[in-house]
DNA sequence: CGGCGCCATGGGAACGTTACCGCGATTAAA
DNA sequence: TTTAATCGCGGTAACGTTCCCATGGCGCCG
């Protein structure tokens, strides 16, 4: 018995139970062809008799596929792109694939880190949501890329999947027109962010189809966050605005903030104010009331990441960029003033 | 030139524009020691040159550590979870390692897959969140295990973390004893889940020691979900009590679920029940009212969970279960009883 | 001044796997 | 029946890295 119990079984171990070279065991592992059923057989239960199990350190250097991908986002532990890291994960594994999973922190840096880290690992390709503006060396040796996100819409040349932003917000809109407030305020993210002007564009393109003067529209800006959307809706308030007030946040958080500034404000939601947000958070369903929004499919959009991402490694650069729709869920933060108010342009009366 | 530029560089093109030996330059690269400054210097200088980076894959072939680290936890999108892969990340990139994640969905076999393509990957350690009751093949051949959650106490002779339930829950019923409800009623999970014996037991031995009869307490059981909580909630209130009722629950989406059955029962939180939760997930903070709870530190138990499958890759078997502490949130699902009803062990009455 | 030892470097093997090629045997075709 | 083609199998090289050992040069000490 040569068999050490603290090392690994090797392809030459089972070949040795089996009686076999270890090219003929390796072809009846693989379930390559040119071998006889009895072999097979036979180097299959040596292989379990032994506990074989294939070192993939050893298949992706001979091959040059590690069977990894590499996923860097902002933050795994932020609840969309957790959603995101999941349809991904799973994809992959439907694959066979295993998911390098890194968290940047919006830092160009640690990005740039795990990206290093990445290509040591060399993963047969990455799905990333870009911090960083350049990225001169992450294909200067071609490593297959899928970006993710609104920024990704910054690199025209490499094949990305997003939300369909000009879909969601016409949902959002025409949702907000049939409740009866066809010209809602906005709370919208900082100037820097690429996805605040997808989302304004959007709007503009939708007012202008139903012959609204944009312009007209209050607009706030904020952080991304609980505390931004709480401070634009205070200044929003703050407006001499009579009658009841509508918002679309562009961003779940933000619609939250929002939400607690309307109560910090004595008035109630959906009764003074109606909002509606964007993202499809988890904690828009506990709100009181619960909040109406325009959820992005986060795991579709890691799955379908993943698809597209294989299809980069196959060299087959079909597509470019993927919009993925998205859906309208109803809580309850938007009142209904249609029947009150039908067909007016400007904000509606107190109900 | 014989550089292809679609070929990836090795340490042998390294070399050979330096004009050493590979050996010379790999001693370069590793920082070893016995070299010339001005030799390793041009080794670096050369390796930037033409853009090397290590190979992993190989380097883990031939040192058998492939610095990898997999994390198999039920749902990578369930918020305390992705809290926990945030902190085990962080703590694993810290130390250069990587980290594979893959969620089991709390089914055996699934990861019993995974379980087996983390062997094949030949991570240097896992984390393991179990699922399954029996583990005889993994670690048949050593592969060095953490195990988290609460589920690992079935496993006595793996190291784990977890989070400290009996600190956690005498937080929690101190809380309550100081806001004037000693003796709450329980919204617990199935009877199959080895947390909830945990929670009851800690219950238990809270209220001996304040000379309480842990049998008046009401108990409920439910699915650890928002609508298990919801069901348990209505069966408690159905139950014949006068008063201002008090709850814990063994679980924030449960709790959150308990919050809706009050709401659709006519009732107001916190002023006819108060209700405390128990894990710290987002979605706690935006209910309305916020939702007190004791919270767990999933952040931390990823990191210490990271750190204790170094020592155990190390062979260092220091300790065995680390109990993590929980701390108390409070925002505002909890009335105060006190100042009306000082020290009764009964219900207090309605205020 | 000579021998010994240290240190910088180079050569080669090994990690575990798969692809390629060669060889013998069995079978099909002429 | 003879030849060609196919098929099953074994040997070997190669993926990229690190470690061990050998070698040669140089300095130090006796």
């Amino acid at each position: 018995m040569s068999m050490s119990r603290n090392r690994r079984p090797t392809i030459v171990d089972v070949a040795e139970l089996a009686g076999v070279s270890k090219s003929t065991a390796a072809r009846a592992l693989t379930g390559s062809t040119n071998i006889t059923d009895e072999t097979r057989e036979r180097v299959v239960r040596a292989a379990s008799a032994v506990g074989y199990e294939r070192n993939h350190l050893a298949v992706g250097m001979r091959s040059g596929r590690s069977g990894m991908l590499g996923l860097v986002m902002p933050d795994i532990a932020n609840p969309f792109w957790a959603d995101v890291a999941r349809g991904a994960q799973d994809r992959a594994a439907q694959a066979g694939m295993s998911l390098l999973v890194f968290s940047s922190d919006w830092d160009p840096d640690v990005e740039a880190t795990h990206l290093q880290t990445l290509r040591r690992a060399r993963v047969d390709g990455a799905i990333i949501n870009p911090v960083s503006d350049s990225f001169d060396d992450l294909d200067r040796f071609g490593l297959p890329c899928v970006f993710i996100g609104s920024s990704a819409e910054r690199f025209p040349d490499v094949s990305s999947v997003g939300s369909d932003i000009a879909q969601a917000v016409r949902l959002g809109l025409d949702r907000l027109v049939q409740m009866g407030h066809p010209a809602p305020a906005l709370i919208l993210g900082p100037k820097s962010r690429l996805a605040r002007a997808r989302f304004l564009r959007a709007v503009h393109e939708h007012c202008v189809e139903r012959d609204v003067d944009p312009g007209i529209l209050d607009i706030e800006d904020g952080e991304y966050t609980v505390e931004g959307g709480r401070e634009a809706m205070k200044r929003l308030m703050a407006r001499a605005r009579v009658g009841h007030l509508a918002v679309f946040a562009a961003n779940d958080m933000m619609a939250l903030g929002a939400m607690m500034a309307v109560r910090d404000a004595g008035l109630d939601c959906p009764r003074d104010v109606s909002i509606i947000g964007f993202d499809g958070i988890p904690s828009g369903e506990f709100a009181w009331p619960g909040l109406t929004t325009v959820a992005k499919p986060g795991r579709d959009i890691g799955e379908r990441a993943v698809e597209g991402l294989f299809d980069e490694i196959e060299h087959k650069p079909e597509h470019r960029r993927i919009y993925m729709p998205c859906r309208l869920i109803e809580r309850g933060s938007l009142a209904d003033l249609s029947t009150h108010a039908p067909k007016r342009i400007a904000g509606a009366g107190r109900v």
